[in-house]
DNA sequence: TTTTGAGTTGTTCGA
DNA sequence: GTCGAACAACTCAAA
């Protein structure tokens, strides 16, 4: 009798011990999920790419409907009494695989989880006094020392696979002095592939080298930081890490404001490009993802939770924990005890690290003449004044903060 | 228990 | 233009 292998976000059939486990006569199967609400077609559409072109590589019966009802129907298909699947950490896929495990068994068939998207699964890395980290550089430190396994086997080269290594061959020697420039193609663009799992970090850990110094290596370290607090603190996904920001803390709820947020017309052009970028190709290069955090929570005094969830709806590689925790740092009440005076100046950013005005004239076409491209004012006849002024919101962003009670 | 050093990605001001 | 200091006070992590 064969298992059924419940893919989910472990879409590659090389180095995938759940699907090893599961035996090579494994029936493999995702089932769509209607309860996953809030992400959007950008997601949705890579998702169906990722399933074709497993379904290329191997068997694959889709379905969609409740995970536990149509597992069941599949067992009894299949004559099936076990289930393997990589687990997932999310708070949402934690209280379903719970609900999952609970319905087969009570069928007499069990729910085996074997292995996660991390390096080291979330909630394994612990500081001294057994607790978990809540600044990065320690868990990266302890992370680092506690070291991670090599893939299970040779990775055949898929699309995916094949991003990464070309994106190692090319651009990771100059991943450190370019990544932040966005008009560059300087960042790998395996966001969405990590997401569901096309390919596993150890997989480009195990690749990399000198991968304990290596800065790329370096940030999937955060993605696995990201992981880890949302695995001990799960309420994260939409409460403030500090309290005092869902309780105190004084927002404005404009709508209209939000709307020219959300269609980059705030009259901050590279703010603009950032949401247009968005929009356009449903992915945004990081440093915009932060600058135009940065806009909605200190200069438009908008709750984070609302930008969170328009990203989450936009992003191709839309991650909740990634997603979440880079959002709570934006607005300051997340993990690390950010500097409260970190509010990004969008005018400087732009200038800064989009020096020639490329990646504003890319997204946001009403520019495309003018000279210099950076500087708020009346550019062009139908592009926005800005929606509001820069040094005025940062102090009033300043002082709302301080008008915070103390911890 | 107490102490000490450090804290992703920033901005502004003044020398 | 460049550079360093200042910007709250606090929390975390480890010694």
């Amino acid at each position: 009798m064969p298992a059924l292998h419940w893919f989910r976000r472990d879409l590659r059939i090389c180095d995938n011990p759940a699907l090893a486990a599961a035996g090579p006569d494994a029936v493999g199967v995702f089932i769509r999920d209607p309860r996953l609400r809030g992400v959007g077609a950008a997601r949705t559409e890579y998702l169906d790419e990722a399933l074709r072109e497993l379904g290329e590589q191997r068997p694959l019966v889709v379905r969609a409907g409740d995970p536990a009802s149509a597992l069941l129907d599949l067992a009894a298909e299949y004559g099936a009494t076990d289930v393997y699947c990589t687990g997932d950490t999310t708070p949402f896929a934690r209280r379903r695989d719970g609900e999952v495990a609970d319905a087969l068994a009570a069928a007499g068939i069990t729910l085996h989880t074997v292995d996660t998207p991390y390096a080291i699964p979330p909630g394994e890395v612990l500081n001294g006094s057994g607790s978990a980290y809540r600044v990065f550089t320690p868990f990266y430190k302890a992370w680092l020392a506690r070291g991670w396994p090599a893939p299970a086997d040779p990775v055949v080269e898929t699309p995916a696979v094949a991003r990464w290594r070309r994106f190692r061959d090319e651009a990771l020697g100059a991943y450190k002095r370019d990544r932040d420039f966005p008009a560059l193609a300087a960042t790998s663009r395996l966001s969405a592939a990590l997401h569901f799992g096309q390919i596993h970090p150890r997989t480009i850990l195990a690749e990399t080298p000198d991968a304990a110094t290596d800065p790329f290596a370096r940030q999937l370290a955060w993605r696995e930081f990201c992981a880890d607090v949302l695995w001990h603190q799960p309420q994260a996904v939409w409460s403030s890490l500090d309290p005092r920001f869902d309780t105190d803390m004084r927002y404005d709820d404009d709508d209209a404001m939000f709307e020219a947020w959300r269609q980059g017309r705030t009259g901050y052009p590279f703010v603009d490009a950032g949401m247009r970028q968005l929009a356009a190709e449903g992915w945004m290069h990081n440093r915009l993802r932060m600058v135009t955090a940065s806009f909605l929570i200190k200069d438009l005094h908008q709750p984070w939770q609302r930008g969170a969830a328009w990203f989450m709806q936009h992003l191709v590689d839309a991650d909740v924990a990634n997603n979440q925790l880079g959002w709570q740092w934006v607005a300051g009440c997340g993990t690390d005890a950010a500097p409260y005076f970190r509010i990004f100046n969008p005018v400087t950013q732009g200038r800064r690290f989009d020096p020639d005005g490329d990646y504003i004239r890319r997204y946001v076409p009403e520019l495309a003449d003018v000279p210099d491209p950076h500087e708020p004012g009346v550019l062009a006849p139908d592009y926005p004044a800005p929606v509001v002024d820069h040094a005025r919101e940062r102090d009033e962003a300043l002082a709302r903060f301080q008008a915070l009670p103390a911890r």
